[in-house]
DNA sequence: CTGTTAGCGCTTTCAG
DNA sequence: CTGAAAGCGCTAACAG
């Protein structure tokens, strides 16, 4: 089914039929009618390829995620894809596991697809081989969930929020708060959530005990476990993302501590169903939808005006401290003093 | 970056070069490592559109999925974009919320950009407009989770499961065993679900109550509380799905009871996150990934051999209880039948 | 307003 | 083993 059956059938050029789909109004409405009617009694639809080869537009962008097994990243390629699909655009999502090397290859992959632009999620754009490659080829990109000055970024302002997450907890009376995070290494938003925590820890007067680092979220359940059986254990967790907050609260009860009441736990990302659990998880909420939307309208309106997207277009999105019901104040505190004891003075210095 | 510039810098012609990247051994070796490294140089990339354009045949996937929210959705898109890329393909995901016109319009797209064949997740295979369009046009495709004697299908044996999950119930000794389901409507797959439950009810000899229909998950929960505050409330909960399972443990709590000890609930799908919650929800397990995977190569290798899959290839899948920690005996029957161990200090939740 | 024509970059006979 | 040449289907000057 090409242009040229129908300009055939409808009697006209093929530039005519050209025309009738890229510029009705350049075409006398009799034909353009005529040539319409014919098009759809053939099931004619313009050739993608033919069209990308010819214009060197493809419509097409592509995206590169860590996993959609986080519902952060599926609610944000969710979102993204709308915007792309009312622009007219497809998009081309890869999966990396937080791999380096898949980072890579996913770029080379976009790049041998033509797409016209990429949103992506990457490790550390500090380090990243796959960005420098990008930059080589010119494609341009937005990262979303990245935060850096050099480069065009739609994300929350992590280390606030985490500031933020902190100062909730103390004020509900907490004093041993520790944070747990997956390999620190392996992301800047785990690095920017983690100073924010220093930080917060620090406004508050606070002590910050050693970072509970889980390698593997398959583990983190025992390894939390076992640091909650511990001495001296925390009466609150910050969890540097949702799904590891979830685990934490796991890890409490098998512990045989009740959250809140023995034991707060903080969540970030805000994913929808942490709004679903019992107890309803206290998070940070990031507008997941809305970084991917605002990500690939950046790219798109950056595309018309055949430019790439600069890190002056960066975005910074508000997130939303989200209280849930997993945070209360501390058990020691529970008796007498029931709220914001911001400024008192604890009796019981814990060890460490 | 064209063949056009390789070959002039290589002193070759683009046939040649174009041999190189698609019949390498039709190349003298020497000639063949002068071009890789010419093109390496200029870092050259076959166009896809050029190619595409030229054999007819783009290696590119459509998908049509409901929603990227429900992990499930999310899980198989997971397994079936690694499928695809392990064998070359792209994919281009869409996404339908549940809506038909939604079907339609992205099948539609989907043929203009010239994709290869099609897996889809529909509403109703029975019913469906988009998949007359889709066979109007010749296009290959395979359905997921979908299930239908007409049409090529991978999926788990829905109306199986839900008996053997009716059955789990009924042998823990409940009696008062309602479904809780989304609009029936919906999908076939509800449908098929509510008939193994009914099948399941029989075979234990027990009168089902009428389905709980909900018709948005957003009232989901205020509907399941009144309905378990009502008098002759359902012992255990049978939920057409895994999100709705959550929300019938938070109704239940909201309620003032306790799960599984006041009542059981047991929902579909097996989503992940489902195993890390307290009490770990008990389901049924479908391979999420699996039929993502198994639907891609299904569909690619049908595409290799120049033809569309039929029926005859459908794909019953495997699916398997998981007991999980969200149903025990009922109420009534705990006096002399203990409850399964719930390693937690389980304390009653206020009424609210 | 409509038609003619020249490629976009590539694969693939067909010669040599 | 290598090259020349013919399009794949479409858009965008350019003529008329």
């Amino acid at each position: 089914m090409s242009i040229q059956a129908v300009a055939d059938k409808a009697g006209v050029s093929i530039a005519t039929v050209s025309r009738v789909f890229n510029a009705p109004d350049k075409v006398l409405p009799a034909t353009r009618a005529l040539v319409e009617s014919v098009a759809r009694e053939l099931g004619y639809l313009p050739s993608a390829s033919a069209r990308t080869l010819r214009t060197q537009r493809s419509r097409v962008l592509g995206v590169v995620l860590p996993t959609l097994l986080n519902p952060t990243f599926a609610e944000c390629l969710q979102g993204l894809a709308q915007a792309a699909a009312e622009a007219g655009h497809a998009i081309v999502p890869l999966t990396t596991g937080y791999d380096l090397d898949a980072e890579q290859r996913a770029v080379d992959q976009l790049l041998a697809r033509e797409v016209e632009g990429m949103v992506l999620v990457i490790s550390n754009p500090q380090t990243s081989a796959a960005l420098a490659r990008l930059q080589a080829r010119q494609r341009p990109y937005v990262l979303a969930y990245n935060r850096h000055p050099a480069h065009c970024c739609v994300a929350v302002d992590n280390e606030a929020a985490s500031a933020e997450a902190v100062a909730h907890l103390a004020a509900l009376g907490h004093r041993r708060i520790a944070m747990v995070s997956g390999t620190l290494a392996q992301s800047d938003r785990s690095q920017q959530r983690h100073r924010g925590f220093l930080a917060g820890m620090d406004a508050a007067g606070l002590d910050a005990p050693p970072l509970i680092e889980v390698p593997f979220v398959e583990v983190a359940v025992d390894a939390l476990r076992e640091r909650l059986a511990a001495p001296g254990r925390p009466t609150a967790l910050f969890c540097s993302n949702d799904l590891l907050a979830i685990r934490a609260v796991r890890a409490a009860h098998l512990a045989g501590l009740r959250v809140p009441q023995d034991l707060s736990v903080m969540g970030f990302d805000g994913i929808a169903l942490g709004d679903e659990l019992t107890p309803r998880l206290g998070t940070i909420e990031q507008p997941a939808a809305d970084i991917g939307r605002r990500a690939a309208q950046l790219l798109m309106a950056a595309l018309d005006e055949q430019r790439a997207p600069v890190p002056a277009d960066s975005l910074l999105l508000p997130h939303r401290l989200r209280t849930g019901e997993s945070c209360a104040p501390p058990p020691d505190m529970r008796a007498d003093e029931p709220t914001q004891p911001t400024t008192t003075k604890s009796r019981r210095r814990p060890a460490r």
